[in-house]
RNA sequence: CGGGGUGUAGCGCAGUCCGGUUAGCGUACCUGGUUUGGGACCAGGUGGUCGAAGGUUCGAAUCCUUUCACCCCGACCA
């Protein structure tokens, strides 16, 4: 048990708190909401990206990048996309500034008020659907895959660590097709990449559905998402994908020519993940020892700790360790051999246990003698003894046991705790109970939802994708429903 | 925006009610020595002007006024 570390059971919310601090992955910032993600949170955001871009270059996209300020008129040309986040935008209103009269530090220049003010985009869609107007004419220019990574600013009123905070960073991806099919293929193809990712490389078990009209992202015709279940029952949306049909088109004026010679409006796609998948991340599957990491995402996958009483002993041990970090390098492996002499070895176990790195090696003068090395791993804790014969193909194994591990962990929590509710008294029950996914019928209107909202407060978190339809009677109102779809209470 | 809380050393805190030597404690850090198979030990040492501004007083971390910031819970949201 790590010191003076919140456990779960005491405190899920400050056990998060403290574990995204203490394992030194990010701390809150002298801006209000806006976090400093610090270089092993980073590197791991940074594994993160370099799997998803792969991905989505495989898919076909290529990225670019756009300006971060958005001006304010852009926002009036979408209706519903300005309503959704007309409040949380931050405004840039001037552009200089000036000593202050008084002497005492700086004030804003009263003279240098921008003629139209810029908004910091929360998202980008109205300023790539305004650029898109001038590069696509012809059915040839299409379909347009572009992705960017960004920031993006949204003026939350509560933040958390990775899981809201007033910035963020992101990958939004911004694409145009000549037909509507096409576009809802790209949606729901772009769907199954974030589930693909979160699956296997997060260790994250996901849901993909379609959200309710209610959860429906501004703008967009249909949303996609993939929903995750937290350790304390709580769903976590985990990537969003949109079909915006022809709404961008048509308030940016994007028309291109077909084949057939007619003036036509552009379908549009748009989908995202951000750095809230941190977040996810830590709350799957770390433990009240600290941040547990799936083999995959660790920058760090293996450390290798020395234990001697003399130099002699250390010469002779680092010697060894040069050469099994030599092996497992050839797999591919991500290696650290620690031997400071500054921190003791007891030490440096409670350090990269904290820290989640999946599986740490021993050597000492024991292990010498013997021929062999004390393998630990994080997720399950247990130690074994290996013979060295092989030891890069018995690691990699290692590894891979450890990312199905923890997501066949994932798994059957999630299994766990998703229940079937046809009952009002037996909904609510649940969720002041276990929490979890709750599978109940619903009489499809916005405001039955909206009430079962402010009474429970679970949300729709989505009506699964290739739904079994079953008739039954809405939970709250009684009326008659045709599928079941899944509630939660969420963040 | 409503409710609660906190600002004192890098970090975590005590001291504040009831004003009074040089503002303490743990940890971290530095030096030396002994240690090293689950967060070592001993000795010595560095570091703060108490969130900010104003006021009361012979004297303020402590009392009064104003103000700023952050955290937590809620409403809102990826």
């Amino acid at each position: 048990m790590a010191k003076d570390f919140t456990t779960r059971e005491e405190n899920y919310s400050q056990w998060y708190n403290e574990l995204v601090i203490k394992a030194d992955l990010a701390d809150n910032s002298a801006v209000r909401g806006c976090m400093v993600i610090k270089p092993y949170g980073y590197a791991i955001w940074e594994k993160i990206q370099a799997q998803l871009d792969y991905m989505f270059k495989e898919t076909g996209h290529v990225n670019a990048y756009f300006p971060l300020f958005i001006p304010k008129s852009f926002f009036s040309k979408e209706a519903s996309h300005v309503e959704g986040f007309a409040k949380e935008c931050a405004v840039v209103t001037h552009y200089r500034l000036m000593n202050s009269p008084d002497g005492k530090g700086v004030i804003v220049d009263p003279d240098a008020k921008l003629e139209e003010e810029l908004i910091v985009r929360p998202t980008s869609e109205t300023i790539i659907w305004d650029t898109y107007r001038t590069w696509i004419q012809s059915y040839r220019d299409l379909p347009l895959l572009i992705n960017q990574w960004a920031n993006v600013v949204r003026w939350e009123m509560r933040t958390r660590l990775f899981l809201r905070t007033a910035e963020f960073l992101w990958q939004e991806g911004h694409t145009a097709h000549a037909t509507q099919k096409e576009a809802v293929a790209e949606a729901e193809q772009m769907l199954d990449v974030y589930a693909e990712f979160a699956e296997k490389w997060m260790a994250i078990p996901v849901i993909k559905g379609i959200k309710s009209p209610n959860e429906r992202f501004a703008g967009a015709v249909e949303t996609y998402c993939i929903e995750a279940l937290m350790q304390d029952g709580k769903a976590l949306q985990a990537g969003t994908s949109h079909f915006l049909g022809q709404n961008f088109a048509k308030a940016f004026e994007v028309q291109f020519l077909s084949k057939e010679n007619k003036l036509e409006y552009v379908w549009a796609t748009s989908w995202g993940v951000s750095t809230r998948l941190m977040g996810a991340l830590i709350m799957s599957h770390s433990d009240d020892n600290g941040l547990v990491l799936p083999p995959k995402l660790a920058p760090t996958q293996v450390v290798i700790i020395p234990i001697y009483k003399t130099e002699e002993q250390l010469s002779l041990i680092s010697g060894k360790a040069n050469e099994i970090k030599k092996a497992l390098k050839s797999k591919g492996i991500t290696v650290k051999y620690d031997d400071r002499d500054t921190y003791k070895p007891g030490w440096k176990f409670n350090e990269y246990e904290f820290k989640g790195v999946p599986v740490r090696i021993v050597i000492g003068p024991r292990d010498l003698e013997n021929g062999t090395v004390e393998v630990a791993r994080r997720d399950t804790l247990e130690k074994a003894v290996y013979q060295l014969t092989d030891i890069e193909t018995k690691i990699e194994h290692l590894l891979d046991n450890i990312q199905e591990n923890l997501y066949q962990k994932a798994l059957s929590f999630r299994e766990n705790n998703t229940f079937q509710a046809d009952s009002w008294e037996e909904f609510n029950q649940i969720l002041d109970t276990t929490g979890g996914f709750v599978s109940a019928h619903w009489d499809g209107t916005p405001e039955t939802e909206q009430l079962i909202k402010e009474e429970s407060k679970a949300t729709i978190r989505l009506i699964p994708l290739n739904n079994k339809l079953e008739e039954g009677k809405c939970i709250y109102s009684g009326k008659a429903s045709t599928q079941r779809v899944l509630f939660a209470r969420a963040y």
